[in-house]
RNA sequence: GCCAGGGUAGCUCAGCGGUAGAGCAGGGGACUCAUAAGCCCUUGGUCGGGAGUUCGAUUCUCCCCUCUGGCACCA
């Protein structure tokens, strides 16, 4: 059976437009994911949007709208974007969907409904009363340590006000030791549960002082705009029952009301969650393997988180009041969708923070895309067209080249092989552009070695050069094959240029790894003549 | 205050016990197939500071400074 392998998104939040932030989490979960399809596996990739809660509730309201209507107008943006970067997710999550909210009202139901046996009560949902100082704005009760000395709060918290309020708890710590034992079970066994594992220690440290339960309703009669309890039509669901449940609600095949996990969903799990560092503590890495756990999956199917850092915009921090938010359609229309995707994956070293300046992404896009990558598929196919007419001889004498690829003089065949090799082994947060990258600068530097041009005055090295232009022609492929999922558009016009219309192992898939062994080019195949796949980028064009 | 992660060439980072590395940026050179790209050479670092262990420390231990996250405390 073909392996599978299953990828999320956090959910964007519809209050306002798509920022880099956003789009960096899509565009490393997008090319993680193609990689594995690289790799032959049977992808499901969900991205969305989380459209409930007070601030879509009151934003709506005050421009005059419907929520509905609004988060709708916001989602068509959302949806645009990704389409516009090529962010080819399977499945989309949107929590208004119908689908979505029987499913939470399953899986609550299923809480409430599991009952204890001495007591006859929910083992994991309650109902109790909590007074106190409440933020509308944050939509939470205050605690003394919100509080400043003068006995007020701070205006981050808005009006605030002394509130007596009945809600439905989630038991979280039952399920502490459990927990515990699983992050650490996870490190030992080399997949730790946080990716990158720095996070680990963090997230431990959070778990061992876990107290407290998780607040998981809201009054209708203050927040309408959710999904209603199941158990009690008074109440809403509040964010979190929600938003994670997306994960599940939108898979194929779960069903919440079945005593044991289905084995078309099953086939799916363990997922990989890419979040932002932000929403590891409490959310992610404590409420959501608690409630899965809390609705009967198994160690083995708990997901694996990868925390993604922030981008900041020439040093500092992105925010609304700074002005500085970048608004990645505008640079998509300046730059190009692909040179922005290339640019999000090379400058951010996966799990840290990176900065983003525009200078940065235009020197990226000119040294690696222009210059590099680029100018080596002109240079190889201009001289392919003008000392052979545009046709490969596979069957020159390939073997007085062995070992000028490689230091240790092994074959093409190995090298190509011993290449495939490693980028299949690379993991969801390696570099994805640096070993391309790599192979583009020794066929660069081969060239100059080699001097072709000499070679083609020199009737006598006739083979020689024919040898050495199929040893580049395969390589060139090999970079279009690797670089996929990184720009899969710029990949597809590199194929095209190699006149590769369909791969001959490829099946459905134009880019497999499989494809990516030495010799698959035919004797005698021509290439096409080539176009600049990137043109390099110069001020005076910036002014146009 | 506690926990974790950083502090290595101008920039982004790798190395993590045995004479300091890569890419980019800067300087010089030879070449011409190419998007004035590429290639070669080169400038540049007492590897945050101090002490210790060791034949030997960027690499291990301790202390300190500093940045980033998380947690807590005071109020």
């Amino acid at each position: 059976m073909t392996e599978r392998f299953s990828i999320t998104t956090a959910i964007d939040y519809t209050n306002g437009p798509p920022h880099l932030g956003h789009t960096y989490e899509k565009v490393l979960a997008d090319v993680i994911a193609r990689h594995q399809r690289l790799r032959g596996k049977e992808v499901f990739f969900l991205t969305g949007v989380d459209q409930h809660g007070q601030k879509v509730q009151q934003t709506a309201e005050r421009e005059g709208t419907t929520p509905q209507a609004y988060v709708d107008e916001l989602t068509v943006r959302f949806r645009a974007l990704w389409a516009r970067l090529d962010v080819d997710y399977t499945a989309w999550a949107a929590t208004t969907d119908t689908d979505h909210q029987t499913c939470v009202r399953k899986v609550l139901q299923r809480l409430w409904d599991d009952r204890d046996p001495a007591t006859g009560q929910s083992r994991w949902i309650y109902k109790a009363i909590r007074a106190g100082h409440y933020s509308i704005r944050q939509e939470q009760f205050l605690t003394e340590k919100e509080m400043g000395p003068d006995g007020t709060f701070g205006p981050e918290w808005g009006q605030v006000e002394y509130r007596e309020e009945e809600n439905y708890y989630f038991r979280l710590e039952p399920h502490r030791e459990w927990l515990l034992a699983l992050i650490d079970a996870r490190s030992q066994a080399g997949r730790p549960f946080v990716v990158p594992d720095f996070r680990v220690a963090e997230l431990r440290n959070a778990v061992e002082k876990l107290a407290g339960d998780l607040c998981i309703s809201r009054p209708k009669v203050r927040l309408s705009w959710g999904i209603e309890l199941p158990f009690d039509p008074d109440y809403v669901t509040y964010v979190w029952f929600d938003a994670l449940v997306n994960y599940v609600s939108f898979a194929p095949g779960y069903d919440p009301a079945a005593e044991a996990n289905q084995t078309s969903f099953e086939a799916w799990l363990p997922m990989w969650h890419v979040i932002g560092k932000d929403i590891l503590i409490p959310a992610h890495g404590v409420y959501w393997p608690i409630m899965l756990h809390a609705l009967g999956f198994t160690d083995e199917q708990m997901p694996t988180l990868l925390v993604h850092g922030w981008w900041t915009v020439d040093g500092e921090k992105m925010s609304k009041s700074l002005g500085n938010v970048v608004d990645p359609d505008a640079l998509a229309d300046r730059f190009g969708a692909e040179p922005l995707r290339y640019f999000l994956m090379s400058e951010a070293t996966t799990g840290r923070d990176a900065d983003f300046t525009e200078e940065r992404l235009i020197g990226c896009y000119n040294t690696d895309l222009a210059n590099n990558l680029g100018n080596l598929f002109n240079r190889t196919l201009t001289m392919v067209q003008k000392y052979r007419g545009g046709r490969l001889r596979r069957d020159a004498a390939t073997a007085e080249l062995d070992g000028l690829f490689v230091p240790d003089g092994g074959s093409a065949e190995q090298y190509f092989t011993d290449l495939a090799a490693r980028f299949s082994e690379l993991p969801p947060e390696g570099n994805f552009t640096e070993p391309v990258l790599a192979i583009a600068r020794l066929c660069n530097q081969q060239i100059q070695e080699q001097q072709p041009w000499e070679l083609f005055k020199n009737p006598a090295k006739a083979d020689v050069l024919d040898a050495f232009l199929y040893y580049l022609a395969e390589s060139i492929r090999l970079i279009a094959i690797f670089i996929s999922p990184v720009l899969p558009g710029a990949a597809g016009q590199m194929l095209d240029q190699l006149n590769c219309g369909s791969v001959p192992d490829g099946g459905t898939e134009r880019f497999w790894l499989a494809d990516a062994r030495w010799g698959v080019l035919p004797h005698g195949h021509r290439l096409n003549a080539p176009t600049p796949l990137f043109p390099r980028w110069n001020a005076a064009k910036t002014k146009l």
